[in-house]
DNA sequence: TTGATGGTTGGGTGACCATCAAACTAAGTG
DNA sequence: CACTTAGTTTGATGGTCACCCAACCATCAA
């Protein structure tokens, strides 16, 4: 059940092991519609894809600026995005980077998340 | 609270009220993508998306034959996805004529809709 | 090593949700 | 009229969810 620790390759030529890694997410074909549609069914988890949508880069204290809510709980909005598919999570020391999912969510459900950007840009 | 009681014009040309009518549904503008998002994130209601997809035509009971669920429970799927504004229900004597409300969501998501359908057809 | 930073985990809570059963309304039928 | 049919409503139940708090873990900096 807790994340795990493999070590993705890169960074490690000299044997070291990098801190550089990604959480485990579903693979794409078992991204699955109705898991997808939950996680976007929550205005914050809404608000934080709309935020991703304009490629954006830094960490989940910075994406979440101005939301007021605690961070456990922004965590598990986290979690919800990712085991869900919609999105990708790098680790980078102490640093989450989160992404879009679009590979694999252009190729499991085709013009969804352009719909769902495009009505999200209000 | 209670279903609204307007009549709609068509079948009264001799001065009777018909029974034909539409319940209450939200306006288009009131229509929230998170709702929308909510109603599509069950897999019950999603399959009965699926059955309505092409231009379906009949009743409740014929729409979820083989769904071997509570017709209470039906019935609270119907008012999920009626109060989301995903379906419209016109009522025709004691049955209830569901499909997809896709003027209204086609003008508030653009092609939202369609990528749902689409993903569904598998 | 000490402290600060970024984030996760576990516990607890109130709200919501999917489900069923039973009672109900309303409309068609004999 | 009584009976059936279509669907809603209400209440109960077990489960999930969003949220906060406190503790924790891992990384980075002084």
């Amino acid at each position: 059940m807790q994340p795990s620790d493999v070590r993705y390759p890169g960074g490690d030529e000299k044997g070291q092991v990098t801190t550089m890694r990604e959480l485990p997410h579903p693979a794409t074909e078992d991204i699955r519609l109705s898991a997808v549609m939950h996680a976007l069914s929550d205005e914050v988890r809404l608000e934080l894809v709309r935020r991703l949508s304009n490629d954006w880069e830094g960490n989940c204290t910075l994406l979440s600026e101005d939301i007021e809510i605690h961070k456990s709980t922004l965590s598990h909005h986290y979690r919800v995005l990712r085991e869900s598919g919609v999105t990708r999570t790098r680790v980078d020391g102490r640093d989450r980077h989160i992404r879009i999912n679009r590979e694999a969510l252009d190729e499991r459900f085709p013009g969804l998340l352009d719909a769902v950007l495009k009505s999200l840009d209000d």
